[in-house]
DNA sequence: TACATTGTTCCGTC
DNA sequence: CGACGGAACAATGT
C-alpha cells in the first residue's frame, strides 16, 4: 500500500523523468480509474503540453502543465508510476502512459484499480485535495496542532490518525508504526492524549516516513504485500513476533476495521 | 464455493 | 455540521 514516503518516491519519479519535458502522447484507458472527464479529454488535455512540476499532498500528486492544466494522481492500493521505453510493450496491468517528447515513457500501473486520474483542464484544486489536513514531511503538523485538532475527537487515537483532513498522508502502515514508537495504546481515545504523547506521536509519524522513505528509494517501489517483498517496518504485520523493544509477542486487533498491530507491555490503555 | 482480507473514499446515521 | 461506523471497490488467499 502506498503512503506518504512511497508517494513522494512517485513525486521524485515523476519529477525526474517529466520535468520541462513536453508530452509526445498521452493514452489513457477507459476503465473506472480515470476521472473528471472522459479518458479521451484526458488524452487532449495532456497532448503537446510542457510539464511545468510535480507535486504531492498527503498520498495525492499533481501534474502541473504549462499553460495551467493539471492531472491530478492518487495511487489507490496497488497503484504505481514506472518508466519504460516509449518502443516497449504495454505492462501487465498498465491503465495509462504519458510519453515524454525525447525522453521516458512513463507508465501508470495499477492491478486493483483503486487508483484515480483527475484532469482539471482549468487548473481548479479538486475538493479531495483541498481536504487534505497538513503534511507531515513539509513540516506542517506541529503537536499543538494535532492535539488541538484530537480534542474534538472521542474514538481510538489509530481511527483518528487516518482521518486524511488531520494529518495528510498517514495510512494503516504509519499510523500502526507511528504509535508503537510512541508507546501509544492504539485504543486510547484521541483527546485523552496528554501534550508529551502528542509530541512523541508526532515524533513517531516524522521518524517512520523518514526511514520508510530512505530505504524505498528508487526507480521501481516494492510494496510490502507483494509476492517476495520483505517487510521493512518495525511491528506491521508481525503479530505474534516479539516487540523490537520489549521482546514481549506483539498483538493484533482490529481497529476501524483494520489490521492493527501493538506491543501490550510497551503501548498500555 | 464462499468468505475474509486489504486501504481509502464515500455514504448514511447519530 | 462533525464524528463515526460500515459499504463498496478488485483481486488474492484459505
Amino acid at each position: 500500500m502506498p503512503e506518504l514516503p512511497e508517494v513522494e518516491v512517485a513525486r521524485r519519479n515523476l519529477s525526474s523523468w517529466l520535468d520541462g519535458k513536453r508530452i509526445a502522447r498521452a493514452k489513457v484507458e477507459a476503465t473506472r480509474i480515470a476521472r473528471g472527464g472522459s479518458p479521451r479529454a484526458i488524452e487532449r488535455m495532456l497532448d503537446g503540453k510542457r510539464v511545468a512540476s510535480v507535486e504531492r499532498r498527503g498520498k495525492w500528486l499533481r501534474i502541473l502543465l504549462d499553460g495551467g492544466a493539471i492531472l491530478y494522481s492518487h495511487l489507490g492500493m496497488s497503484g504505481k508510476w514506472v518508466a519504460r521505453d516509449a518502443s516497449d510493450g504495454k505492462l501487465p496491468h498498465e491503465r495509462a502512459r504519458i510519453d515524454a517528447a525525447r525522453g521516458r515513457s512513463v507508465r501508470y500501473v495499477d492491478p486493483r484499480m483503486f487508483g484515480r486520474l483527475v484532469a482539471a483542464p482549468g487548473g481548479e484544486e479538486i475538493a479531495e485535495w483541498a481536504a487534505l489536513g497538513p503534511d507531515p514531511l513539509a513540516g506542517g503538523l506541529s503537536p499543538k496542532a494535532l492535539a488541538a485538532r484530537l480534542t474534538r475527537r472521542s474514538g481510538p487515537i489509530k481511527a483518528a490518525l487516518l482521518d486524511q483532513s488531520l494529518a495528510a498522508g498517514v495510512g494503516n502502515i504509519q499510523a500502526t508504526e507511528a504509535l508503537w514508537r510512541a508507546k501509544i495504546h492504539p485504543l486510547r481515545p484521541a483527546n485523552a492524549l496528554a501534550p508529551a504523547e502528542a509530541r512523541r506521536l508526532v515524533d513517531g509519524i516524522h521518524a517512520s516516513i523518514e526511514e520508510t522513505l530512505a530505504k524505498q528509494s528508487g526507480p521501481e517501489i516494492t510494496y510490502v504485500e507483494e509476492a517476495g517483498a520483505e517487510n521493512p517496518f518495525l511491528v506491521y504485520d508481525r503479530a505474534g513476533q516479539p516487540c523490537p523493544r520489549c521482546r514481549t509477542k506483539l498483538t493484533r486487533i482490529v481497529v476501524a476495521g483494520r489490521g492493527t498491530v501493538f506491543c501490550p507491555r510497551c503501548q498500555r490503555r
